[in-house]
Order: C-alpha cells, then sequence, then structure tokens
DNA sequence: TTTCAGCATTGACAAATTTCGACTTTTTAT
DNA sequence: ATAAAAAGTCGAAATTTGTCAATGCTGAAA
C-alpha cells in the first residue's frame, strides 16, 4: 500500500462514480482537500469487514473482489468492483464498521475519501444525496437477484449467472481473464470449487463455453441465458 | 382493500417510521395533505412485485410478509414487517417499480405516501434524508446477513435463524404465533416445506421447541443460537 | 354436525451437492 | 532452471436436500 502524493484534480478525474458531478466547485475543492490517493497491489486488502470505516473507498483502476466473510473461512463473494465504484457503503450511518471484506484482484488504486467529508456533502448538496440513494437503490436491487439466483436456481444456473455476470456487467465482452480463480467462482456462486470445476467442464464439453485456466470465452450466449433461466 | 376518511393526524401518530421525527411541522402537515391509510385484510396484496411505485407504504399495524417472487412459484421471503417500517424502497431512486411483493399475514393499516411529496422532504431536508439512508444501510446489512445464512448454512442451520428472527426481531417473545405456515417457513429459509417440518420435528425431540402448528414456543433458546453458529 | 379442502407430517426414494483422495498442471520462490 | 507450493481436475463415496405419495389433522362452509 503505497500513498500518492501526486494528487490528480477531483475536477478532471474520470474515474469517479457518476454521483459525484453533482458536486459544486467549491464542494469539489474541498473532496480535493480531503481525499488520498492509495495503491494496492493484486492481493492486497483494500478493506477489512468489521474494522471502522473512516473513509469511503472510490475505485479509480483496477479490480477488486468485495466479500463478507463467513465462520470458517466461508466467503461469499457479493460482487467485483471496478473504476467509477463506491465502496464500504452500509456500515456508514449506521455502527460505522465495514461489513465486508475487498480484496484487490489486480493492481488498483482507489481514493479514500474522508467520512467527514462525504456525510456534509449529503447533508449539504441534496443532488448528491440523491445521487447516494439511487446508487444504494441500484445495489439493493443487484444484491436482491443475486440472493434469489443463489437460493433458488441449482448449480448449473448459478454458474450460467456468474459467467453472465462476469460477461455483462463486469467485462462487458464474450472473452475475458476472469481473473478469479475456480474457488472464488466458487465463493462467487455458493458452491465448492469442485463443483464450479465439473460445471465448467459441462458447458465446456457441450460448446457453451470455451477456456484454458482463467481465460473465458463465451461460445453460445443464447444457451447460455436459457440456462440461467431455466436456474 | 378500504380507504379511511377519518384521518389522525401525522403529527401525533405513534407509527411512523423513526426518521419522520426530522420532519418539521409544515412538513408533517404537507405530509398529512398527501397520504391516506388503508386497510387491508389478511392475504390481501399489499405490494406487488413489478407495479409502478406510487406511494411509499408506511406501516402502522399488523404484520406482512415481504417477499420476492422467482419464477414458478418460487418465492423467497425477505422479511416480516410490522408497525413503523417503511416499504416500497428498492425501487424509487431507479425504475420506479417495486422489486418485492408484500401481502399482509394479518388485518393491516397502511399508509400509502405520495412518492412526489416524499421525494421532496429528501431534497429540503437533509436530516430526513440523513434518516432514510440510515435505513437503507440497515436494510442492506440485514439482508446481507440473510444472504449469508441462506447460502452458507445447512438446513438447521437456517430454521435456527428463522426461528431466532421471528423471537428476536419480529415478535420479540419466546413464545409467539408464528402467522406464516410452513410453506411460508421454507420460503424465509430456502427449503422445501417438508424439510422445515422434518428440522421443526428435530428440534422438538430434541426439547429445543414446542409448538403447536404456528404456535411456537422456544425453550432452549442456547441450544438455538448454537445450531445457528454452527449453521 | 358433517364434509371437505387445505395444511401438516412422515417415510421411502431420488436427485443434487459436497467431501475425499488421487493425480495433473500451473505458478511461485529460490 | 528447479523444486515446492498452490491451483485445477475428476471419479467415487458420503451427505444433504428435494420429490413423491400416503396419511392425519384442523378449521371453515354447508
Amino acid at each position: 500500500m503505497l500513498k500518492n502524493t501526486q494528487h490528480s484534480d477531483c475536477n478532471e478525474c474520470s474515474s469517479i462514480c457518476a454521483y459525484f458531478k453533482n458536486l459544486k466547485t467549491d464542494e469539489l475543492a474541498e473532496l480535493n482537500r480531503n481525499r488520498f490517493e492509495v495503491f494496492y497491489k493484486a492481493g492486497e486488502t483494500i478493506i477489512k469487514q468489521g474494522s471502522l470505516s473512516k473513509y469511503l473507498v472510490s475505485f479509480s483502476s483496477g479490480y477488486a473482489k468485495v466479500f463478507i466473510e463467513g465462520p470458517a473461512d466461508k466467503n461469499l463473494i457479493i460482487s467485483i468492483v471496478q473504476p467509477k465504484q463506491i465502496l464500504g457503503g452500509p456500515g456508514i450511518y449506521t455502527d460505522s464498521k465495514h461489513h465486508y471484506s475487498v480484496v484487490a484482484l489486480t493492481d488498483t488504486k482507489v481514493c479514500l475519501i474522508e467520512l467527514d467529508t462525504f456525510k456534509d456533502f449529503v447533508r449539504r448538496n441534496p443532488e448528491f444525496a440523491e445521487g447516494l440513494i439511487a446508487d444504494m437503490n441500484s445495489k439493493a436491487i443487484d444484491i436482491q437477484t443475486k440472493f434469489m439466483s443463489l437460493t433458488q436456481k441449482q448449480m448449473h444456473g448459478r454458474i450460467a449467472d456468474g459467467l453472465l455476470y462476469l460477461s455483462e456487467d463486469v467485462f462487458k465482452a464474450m472473452e475475458f481473464d476472469m481473473l478469479i480463480n475456480r474457488q472464488e467462482l466458487a465463493e462467487l456462486t455458493g458452491m465448492s470449487k469442485e463443483s464450479a470445476c465439473r460445471i465448467l467442464k459441462d458447458f465446456k464439453d457441450s460448446d457453451v463455453i470455451d477456456f484454458q485456466n482463467s481465460h473465458m470465452k463465451i461460445l453460445n450466449m443464447e444457451a447460455l441465458q436459457k440456462i440461467s433461466r431455466n436456474g
């Protein structure tokens, strides 16, 4: 974890979450004074579940996994984050603790935003507050969708959902490097890593996908979507 | 569904969600003009998933189940609501649709709050907005907890969690009428109703609980909590 | 009161999923 | 480059969970 003293300006930042566009010039200046850039290497922990949240984390570059740590190393990956997303939300107005962990999947750059500054914006700037609420709204809907997938579908449907998530929401491509290993794919889809392996093989055998380790190619998107629908 | 023309005053309402205390006198008066009371009988649908959300629902008396409707009648009960809770949130700043259904478990009284009025408050009253955000925060944490329970624990742990939820969060008693039947208990804990039956029997046989149909008594809270912890 | 429909219960079986063990491949550290 | 560690793969066995079918129970309607 390296701190960078070479700050760019929030005004010109292209990797900030959409609703920050509602900040006025003076607020942006204030934001600029109360944030700092941090670089993480792949594998480093950006947010640790249970720790005090003093900052919100604005994701600038790279990828990271967001996951809930259960007892006995039973993790559940909630999402893969990418630039323009804000992390650290759920605890900020309740117990001021982080309710998930975030670990970098690639080398990563983030901006840590002072929580006091952020909360000031929420109080002073209604558009900003609305943006935050809208962001929380869509995160709530996302987690509901994931909740349904993991509790109501069988393994084939869940792996299909996982692959569609990576393809459509994260990497926006039919061919991509997953960045996560089999264990993590299992944690994303709520099964054992062996089961994840077997189902990937099934999909490969039926020419729905092709892969080499973590490099994944979707060959038959319709089939994958059908598997997802059928659960 | 009966509309009631005998409005009480929001000022004196004791069954409104805590963060509405942040509303000022004139705002409360405005709220009073832009809401109306509705009565539902047990079994009636208060909110239908997929419908347009024109109102927020403030729960005044009675109980209701909140659930996501999956394909093929596969429902997932997210929570049991009680007075002082606000419903209809997740879609209000995104697609203006309801993302879950709500059905009354008992005869029920709610206040429908005009969405435009509510959003006005959010814009004009920072404390109110903060209250809303805090409420969303705790709902997000709740659903995360439930998510972990349903995806990481086996059936005994999930039923224990379900019973603890009913006892500690909903009815706040060791003995209570569940209001939900076995099918619904199954939908709350993510299993088939037969499995739910069998596990209730296991718990009864080991003197952890006692029950007669929907009337439930927790005999050994420590044992139940241990089962919950052990998954 | 009687009847009936729906809910609850239970056992037997089938299906889904995990665990274990063995082995191979890939990555990492020296 | 080599060895060690980690990750991936896969079959078989064990476990968990769901489905089906039969039966009992309960409360509401006639």
